[in-house]
DNA sequence: CGTTAGCAGTCGGCGGTTGCGAGTGCTAAA
DNA sequence: TTTAGCACTCGCAACCGCCGACTGCTAACG
């Protein structure tokens, strides 16, 4: 059967409505929704039609009709309207976006929070250690204890860690530093290699003794785990929605938040520059629940993630505005200071 | 009317079976808990008793009795039995402290995971950036348009940021780092006044137009907010016990976790060095909630706190003798790395 | 005077019943 | 093809009575 326009209204007006309350959603409602004038029987037919389709079911046989799966997907792709954001969204949005990059965590962290005031759902951060290309490498004197190992990554990104190693001196971290340039730079991670390590030993001369405990900063530092950072803000608004007063599934929600590693993974492979939504029974996702995000790329590499969980009837147009105005002025951000910087 | 020896029997008794259930303790179950052969008639009246004097309430008037918040403080601080860590306890803490103490942060947070997991409540570390003079300042060269501010505080502690300013040089960052360090050496966040800024301006001469830029920076890191960091691990373990089962309830517990800032300021007013407890009832603690905590202070100062969320009747000997072993481990730790690396 | 047995009283929780109302599917007529 | 009408289904809330756990009280005992 054909999913024809009168039915595609039908269903959209379903969804807004069933958006709203969470309830299953009765013919007679939707005949006072939809442009075409019909009765509550006519639309029964076709509610029907569409529950065979696959795009609506019934909790129960007495009750209206909640869409599937199936029919919020046809949904958010094509029959949902665009959603204008407000003033009060703009300004705060445009407000976030004013701080400066280089606190690129902080600020992912703190659009979380902003996203789920804003959203009334749980929002979800990711920062995501990219595989990085290592650009510049400099050792700074701290005492005779310790140094301070600074790596800058082509990204423009900058990371730093205290390294333990006894007797530095300004001299040597000059040579250490020299040495680790010339052998570790243009290398990501997973590049370096027993030879490379060989070569900057060597490089040290006088040295030597700090370069296994440098190199091993160098490894946490771009490590896969080395940065990594997730931020879950606005739990409790998690539990405001009737699909979650049932501890259980609240539960199994909280459970799906807390494999912080797996989110950075899954969110970071979205696709770029447009919504990824991904509802229950189509991944990991937990019964009822929906993940909408973005991912955020410098210069064709995925850094992080906004994005926001919530029950599956969630709002889609107005997330979607929101992360949308979001990640795509950081990601224009991001790469234009990239480019201005790059320039050496 | 005075709390004999008796009372305390049969209060702790009553504790320990309430620690355990969760649900009121009868007169006739206590009879075959406590050394003492008296009959359930004779405790009745005990319980009683120990109700009017505030240790116990009836959640119903047929029902057994329930601890109140000031039967549960009583238990805490005198009834309560040691508790022994496990083997496998004690192996997971210490090859936590093994961890090197230079990633404090990331250390602390990792301590969260592994207590919620441990004692199956929800577990919460905080970080705080306490109001740390300045050692040292460094400025490092990145590239023409930014640098690298490094801060090392009187504590150990080293923190960095990038700084966007144009027209850096080698040769000017010398200069700014040299008049930074003369101008701001010793001082904390609040003590830097205008008459300092300007001795440092006029030091850097033509490196002048970095020192704005720069001392933003150095306001940041050291600012109230700066490296602030709230981590809360094993939120699903809190919906597992029958007193969040009500998702109100729940949802308040949440929103405290939510006030991050709150929780740090809270967190690091306790006493170091012994468990602090606080109970609904008793603070802003939600209904049936309880904290347990332990600062962490390095010489002197608190610098974050570790602790654990769960319901009132929560294993207090338990998380104690955890909390207890990672937090004594760790300022030992703490301590000791300072004092070693300080003598310059 | 402390302790104990016994008994009446209280009350929450559980299972079964009932009535209500929302919403459906079907049928027959327009 | 649409519509009106009607019988039917079923979740839900209210109600009821029963059971059991536990208490408070009283009276007797050592």
């Amino acid at each position: 059967m054909e999913l024809t326009d009168r039915k595609k209204r039908i269903l959209k007006s379903i969804v807004d409505e069933y958006i709203k309350s969470g309830e299953p959603v009765g013919s007679k409602y939707i005949t006072s929704q939809i442009p075409d004038s019909l009765s509550s029987a006519t639309v029964r037919n076709e509610m029907s039609d569409l529950e065979s389709m696959g795009y609506l079911k019934q909790p129960h046989s007495s009750a209206g009709r909640v869409p599937t799966t199936k029919g919020m997907r046809t949904y958010v792709e094509g029959l949902m309207e665009g959603y204008k954001l407000s003033l009060e969204e703009l300004s705060v949005l445009n407000e976030l976006l004013d701080f400066k990059v280089g606190e690129f965590g902080k600020l992912l962290s703190e659009a979380a929070r902003v996203m789920s005031h804003i959203t009334n759902y749980t929002a979800i951060s990711v920062l995501k250690p990219p595989a990085e290309r290592i650009d510049k490498v400099k050792a700074v004197y701290i005492d005779e204890g310790s140094f301070l190992l600074i790596l800058r990554c082509s990204d423009g990104q900058v990371k730093t860690k205290t390294v333990f190693a006894p007797d530095c001196t300004e001299e040597k971290l000059r040579t250490l530093s020299r040495s680790l340039e010339e052998g570790l730079a243009g290398l990501t991670a997973a590049e370096i290699s027993l030879t490379a390590v060989l070569d900057v030993s060597e490089a040290a001369g006088d040295a030597g003794g700090l370069v296994n405990p440098a190199l091993r900063a160098v490894n946490e530092l771009l490590g896969a785990e080395a940065e990594e950072d997730v931020q879950v803000r606005g739990i409790n608004k998690l539990l405001s929605y009737p699909e979650f007063y049932d501890v259980n599934k609240a539960k199994s929600v909280l459970e799906v938040l807390e494999q912080k590693h797996a989110l950075v993974e899954r969110l970071t492979e979205g696709m770029p520059g447009r919504p990824n939504i991904v509802m229950s029974g189509e991944g990991l996702t937990p019964e009822d629940a929906s993940v909408v995000f973005y991912p955020i790329t410098v210069s064709g590499q995925t850094v992080g993630a906004i994005g926001v969980i919530g029950p599956k009837r969630m709002d889609y147009k107005k997330v979607i505005a929101n992360l949308e105005y979001f990640a795509s002025g950081l990601t224009e951000e991001l790469n234009g200071k990239e480019e201005g910087g790059n320039d050496k």
